[in-house]
DNA sequence: GACATGTGTCCTGTATACTGGACACTCTGA
DNA sequence: TCAGAGTGTCCAGTATACAGGACACATGTC
């Protein structure tokens, strides 16, 4: 059940259509747009007549949906009417969610809650705080994880070699071309978990600080985390009391 | 490809494990919360084997989540990641949920995008006013087509019978009990379709009325719905400038 | 006009995914 | 203690879904 395994050594080999099917999903949300289907079956080293069947199953259930204009494909509706019932049934995702929510209303900063989804960093929630000059993120949209605060608790208690695998070189790179050096980051890592927030300052951008805590699960291990995106020109004492009131929701959202 | 068909005529018949999948993702949307493997296969009728295994693989996929607690399965992570790319990329969607905030922001008031999905009221997306009182439904959430102003703007167009065929009885019977009269429902679609608005006043509850208007396809038809849910008691003046602003919302969105 | 490239549909044979049943467990409650 | 119900896994046979290719048509470009 390899998710993206088009597989490029077996060029004989019969699939099942579930693995097919999550080929395509997958393919399409690393794709991030619309995508015809001729294009899909190439991308995927698939036969053109088995993915025209399966599109079409998925089309008609409106998992999938076609660009009337260039036939392209895409999600559907009926996809994200699913996903709604996760984050409205999960008890994470659930209290996560009015978490941030209240996070965001009583502070009047923007506020996450982020999850390592596959490897990647991911907004899962977010809500805009209101300051004038918005700053905020897409949801669902992943992120290299040394970009963020959040990424540095998500690997507590990763080894170096797990972590050297699991962040590829060019995610270092900061936008604006700077490169974090790994050693700086492992540190980092370490000193997030030792303190049990992180705070970082000017890495997507020159103007904000984003500071982050971690939720635990009932294993003891970093689950998800929830942060505020902040201006960099904050003073210690509103950011002192800011790091108070996210570690309130920190503890709230931990298993126990 | 009939989405729920638990095939009760032929008891002996493969399904391809497309249309088995389909079912599944149907039937948890539909029950709401999560199941276990063993019921699952009862109510779709199912071969428990093949249940397990499809299960398995969406599981391990990260379409589907099992309860740790009691081993319920139920939409995962992935499958709200995959749907969150429709709402982003879906220009209507897009837009519409653009136009919903902008709506909420300006007016102040609880401001909702809706469509039919699958004959039945949905609300797309939501954002809620900055009364006291908090006016607002769940996203997502499928709602009987009567109860709502929006659903009576959907409908425009709809043969007697069609509307008839759509609507089952009990969807007529209000949260308080009242029964609405199908000929005066009816009657109501084609003064919404008549007048490019509509206006419904404590159906839901007493002490909220819900102003609607319709968003049209390429097609002249109406193909999804703004509105706003407000406190009753506005006078003519505040719920006229509203219906304005509300309307040039409509206009903004339809197609052309 | 000829050619290359892509799209959407249909057909056939065969590799194999699905089914049904069996098995070993774990809980319940009587 | 035992019966009943449910869970999770495994196996073998066969109905059938998938792969591959052919076809007609639409574009674009030389």
């Amino acid at each position: 059940m390899n998710l993206l395994s088009p597989t490029p050594d077996t060029p004989q080999r019969r699939e099942r259509s579930v693995d097919r099917i999550l080929q395509i999903l997958e393919f399409l949300h690393r794709h991030g747009e619309g995508i015809r289907i001729g294009a899909l079956a190439k991308a995927l080293n698939a036969p053109r007549s088995s993915t025209y069947t399966l599109v079409n199953d998925l089309t008609e259930a409106g998992l999938l949906e076609t660009s009337p204009e260039d036939g392209r494909i895409f999600f559907g509706k009926r996809m994200y009417l699913y996903g709604l019932n996760y984050i409205r049934e999960n008890s994470l995702a659930k209290r996560a969610r009015l978490e941030v929510d209240r996070l965001a209303k009583e502070t009047g900063e923007t506020s996450e809650f982020c999850m390592l989804q596959n490897g990647r960093y991911t907004i899962m929630h977010m809500r805009p705080g209101n300051r004038p000059f918005r700053i905020s993120s897409a949801v669902g949209l992943q992120i290299p994880i040394p970009w963020t605060a959040s990424g540095r608790l998500l690997l507590a208690g990763f080894s170096r070699a797990d972590i050297a695998e699991l962040i590829p070189d060019e995610d270092l790179m900061l936008p604006d071309g700077r490169v974090i050096d790994i050693n700086e980051f492992i540190d980092a890592i370490e000193k997030a978990q030792r303190e049990g927030f992180c705070l970082t300052k000017g890495l997507v951008d020159a103007v904000t600080q984003c500071l982050a805590a971690p939720i635990y699960g009932a294993d003891g291990k970093v689950e998800a985390t929830i942060c505020l995106v902040l201006p960099v020109d904050l003073s210690d004492d509103q950011t002192g009391q800011l790091r108070d009131r996210l570690m309130e929701s920190s503890r709230r959202l931990s298993a126990q």
